[in-house]
DNA sequence: TTGACGTATCCCCATATGGGTATACGATTG
DNA sequence: CAATCGTATACCCATATGGGGATACGTCAA
């Protein structure tokens, strides 16, 4: 087996740089395709092919408006992501802490001051 | 080019659902990998292989114990993903909004009836 | 009608994936 | 020392990716 299709859910369709500039850009607002061309500065053909594969995931709305084609985003899908990062919100908040225990230690057996910088 | 190697970032590292059960289990404490194996179920060079990209975007530290490696999460390296996530908060809880007011619009047109087109 | 525009699809390629199986390697035990 | 455990790596495969170029399709303008 192959890794997952990216329209396998959210997860996969994000990990894609240039997907996540594009729900930043509709973010905004709804965007006609030649929009995002521009704006992103991708082959036409790319900008479709990733709308597609927002599409086939939910994390976009079209809509056809004469001879073009408005894109709107939908969050929807994002949030079983972040559900599931949010519970290790407090992993790397306790890393610090973490660390400050392992300097503490460090600290202790040089036993000679030595504040280290990080 | 083809997608984006999986140890790219973190994005890419978690996309495999596989690695974010690893990440899961580490959560509640350290493990060396024959526990993963067990607990996922899963071949014992696969999950090598899936705990190899997890440490190489810096998602979890390893020590050596006797003939064991121990394995701790490190979530770090999940902050961008819920940096970014996080924006698009909004955007799953207005949607319900939105489906208010399409709702809305729907009621009156059905009242009234007026213009097609939606 | 023809032509131009805005998009989506088709085909081609290089790449590296996740999974499987076999094996190599270090540490521990006998 | 040899045998064994715990892991990592080496290979082999099928798959589908992201990108490129060409083109098909639908809509609107002459």
């Amino acid at each position: 087996m192959a890794r997952a299709a990216t329209t396998a859910d959210a997860f996969n369709a994000v990990a894609e740089p240039r997907r996540r500039q594009i729900l930043d850009v509709l973010a905004a607002g709804e965007r006609p395709v030649n929009d995002l061309v521009t704006l992103l500065g991708l082959a036409q053909p790319l900008v479709s092919k990733h709308l597609r594969v927002l599409r086939e995931v939910g994390l976009v709305d079209v809509r056809d408006e004469g001879r073009q084609r408005m894109y709107r985003l939908n969050g929807q899908p994002l949030k079983p992501i972040y559900d599931w990062v949010k519970n290790y919100e407090l992993s790397w908040t306790r890393r610090f802490d973490q660390l400050d225990v392992v300097l503490a230690e460090l600290n202790e057996k040089e036993h000679e001051d030595g504040r280290g910088d990080e």
